[in-house]
This record gives C-alpha cells, structure tokens and sequence, in this order.
DNA sequence: TCTGAAGTTGAATATTGACTCAGGTTTCGG
DNA sequence: CCGAAACCTGAGTCAATATTCAACTTCAGA
C-alpha cells in the first residue's frame, strides 16, 4: 500500500545502485523490478529486515524466488536501495512544502508538518529507514547525515538574515532532527489520530521560543 | 567493558523478570548469571541482536552453550531483561545527578549532560535499547512511554511553578526526548570526542528560549 | 518462422544457529 | 562424609532460508 505509493519514485532510480549487468533491459523486466522493489518494501515494512524473507518478496510480487536474484545481489543491497530512496523521496517531499516560505520559523512548523504526514504515508518505509541503523548503518548515517547537513545550512542562513538568533548551527540540526523524529515516532508510526497540524504547531512553539530573536511571540 | 559497569545493578534485579524457576539458587549460580548477563550485553551490543549468538554469549562468559538455558528461556528474553535493565539505570543516573536542582531549566541542562555522559558510558547497552524497537517493540515502546510520562509530569510542575511557559507538555516531552536521543546518538554513540557540557550547554540554550517565560536569556 | 538474448522458474544446496537432553560435576545441609 | 539438589556440559536435533543453477519460456528482430 504504502510501498505502491512509492513506486513510481522507486522506479526510476534504483540502476544508480544496481550492479549494470543487474538492470532490466526490457519493459518485462522493468515491470518486474519494480514489482519486486514494492514488494520488498512491504515485507520489510511488515516484517522487519531479519523476519522478512525473500521468498516471502517474491510471493508478493508474484514471481518466482530465483527471479530475485536477477534483479539483486543481496538481501541487503535491495533494503539498501530503499533507505537511500527513502531519503530522497522525504528531502524531496518536505522540500515541496516549504519552498516559497520566506522565513525559516514558519518553514520549521511546515517543515515538521510535511514530514509527520509523509511518515504517515510511508510506514512502512520509514520503518526500514530506522531499522537501517542495525542493519546497514553506514547507510543510515549518510542518510542523517545529509538530513544534518542541510538542515545546518539553512539555520546558519537564516542566522545571518537575523530570522533566527545566532547559535551551535550544528547541534542545533541534530536537536531538531532529534524532535521531528519521534514526533513523528510517536504521533505518526505508533499513533496517527491527532491532526499533524496540531502536533507541528505544538513542536513550532517550543522551537519558535527558542530560535527567534524578538522576545514576543514569534510564530510568523 | 561497558557491561562491566552494568554488572553490579544488572545482577540485583533481574530476577524480577526471570522465570522463578530459573532463578539462581546458589552463590555459584548467581556469579554465573551475573557473568551471563555481562556476556550478552557485550555480545549484543557488538554484534547486535540477530548477528548475536547464544554460543556467543556462552563463550563470552567462560560457560557451556546449555548453561545459558539454566538461566534465560530464549534469546529474546534476556534481550528484554537488559532493556529493562538499562531504562532503571538511566533513570537512576539522570536523577542523581540532576536532585538538588530547584529549577528546571538548568535540570534539562544537566539532566541532557548526564545522558549523554551515561551513554558514552554505556555504549553497548545503549545500543540493544535503540535495536529493541525492531526486537521487542513492546518493550521498547514502554522504556519511552516511561520517560515521557516522568518528563511531562516535571514539565507540568515547573509550569504550574511559573518556572516555564505553560504549553502542550506532552509533546514538549517527546520532542525534547527526541533532541537528547539523536544528541545522544550523534556526539556520545557515533563521536565521544566534544566535551558533554558544551553539546549540553549548546541544546539548553535552544531548549531554554523555548521554555522560558522571561524574555531575556534563562539559563539560571 | 527462426534465433538467441533476456527473463523466469523452483528444486536443490549449504549454512547457520536456536534449543534440547542425557549424563557428569559441584555444592551444601545434615 | 552422604545424598540430593543445583549446576554445568556440549554434541546432536531441527527448522529456516539465503543463494545457486540448469532447464524452460518469452519475445523482438531478421
């Protein structure tokens, strides 16, 4: 389901990371990568990298067990595939609402509310992402990492333009991530019955109080 | 090493847990256990929970495979046990070092710093609580409802004596878990190398802004 | 229609590791 | 010092499943 709505993104990147001689050279065989990368999105969601099994993948994608291996090299290289396409496919979701915000306090409530919903939308994905940490940490570091990095950036920015006060930009990022990460842990996975509006707005004013320079309210 | 540590409280409790028929009932039994349970922190903490062998933790603490069968049920009970095991140990180590306080700014600074140093301290225990998420989700689930619902209660408190701005506290708490985890995750698991006080330091300054009812700057 | 490259198949292989158990050793109260 | 309870031992059982592979099918182009 959730995986299915990841498809099409899915779809169109994975020979980046896929051994050459591993992609698919006919629409059969991209119909059939794809199909197996939902699946394995599913099974891993569902299961968990250890309980999932491929053959449990290719029932669901509906092939045979040995049509796997024609696509992957490994168990790990497919759950690979999916943490790094979870990265891209979250950047590129919350960066869609909230470009055109001038200013970051509001871009950090939006920010925080894109990223609750497309939790939502990405269970099991997302689930994936975290598992990553156990599984394939590097890949889970360089997906935090890059996540660290702009986050940064656009602190240290908004800083000299005075949106903010001037602080640690670094530790900063990793405080904030920290936050929309189990927010979206406990308001997204485990429960998802209150408005994400509500929860952003909730997380904003403790952050707002905390980045802004004016003393007042600052909630933009 | 880290485990070492541990030893001592790990061995007082676990028989709480621990089928009554299992429990040790001899001094020779009770140093086994002990040795047991060091192993299978250590075991997990490197190798992680499915990479982890039993002969592993055997091995590891100088016993017979079936030795650890005396002891634990399974592979995922004793998982649980030191789950369990290290949110008592947390909690009793943040609470140490932050009673005495009287106000709560300065608790969120020390009581961030005490994390921290505690998890640079317990890396490997920290570690099988972070992978208990895919292992023993319940238990998982409960060491952070625990925390929440403690943090929540002292932030209702601190409001309710003025000493920070009424708000939605539940999710102040989540959110300001979330920041000492990934802080946690970032500057005491993957790098240990910065001073704790001035990781603190830099995200009480961010929390304080956003709690304070003053204007100026809180940081008691 | 023919051909071979691409794709598919699923039984077979090989490894791994949790858990059992029957038999030995240690401990300790009496 | 005895005997039973507690404890320890580690080879063996058993199930699971990642990965391989040789035979088979599909299909686009000649």
């Amino acid at each position: 389901m959730t995986a299915k709505a990841a498809s099409v993104e899915l779809a169109d990147v994975p020979a980046a990371d896929t051994a050459i001689s591993k992609a698919p050279r006919t629409e059969r065989g991209k119909r059939t990568l794809r199909k197996l990368l939902d699946a394995a999105a599913a099974e891993f969601g569902e299961r968990g990298y250890h309980e999932a099994s491929i053959s449990g993948i290719t029932q669901r994608a509906g092939a045979a067990l040995g049509t796997f291996y024609t696509y992957f090299d490994s168990k790990e290289q497919v759950f690979r595939a999916l943490v790094d396409d979870m990265g891209r496919l979250t950047r590129q979701h919350i960066a869609e609402r909230v470009t055109g915000t001038s200013d970051r306090l509001t871009a950090e409530r939006l920010g925080l509310e894109a990223f609750i919903d497309f939790v939502r939308g990405h269970k099991d994905l997302y689930r994936i992402v975290m598992e990553a940490q156990f599984v394939a940490e590097d890949a889970y570091r360089n997906y935090y990492r890059v996540f660290a990095e702009a986050y940064r950036r656009n602190l240290v920015h908004a800083s000299a333009k005075g949106e903010i006060s001037p602080g640690h930009e670094e530790e900063r990022a990793w405080a904030l991530i920290g936050m929309s990460v189990f927010l979206g842990l406990r308001y997204a996975v485990w429960s998802d019955d209150r408005p994400a509006a509500e929860i952003a707005a909730a997380a904003a004013e403790l952050i707002t109080f905390g980045l802004s320079p004016q003393r007042g309210k600052g909630m933009s």
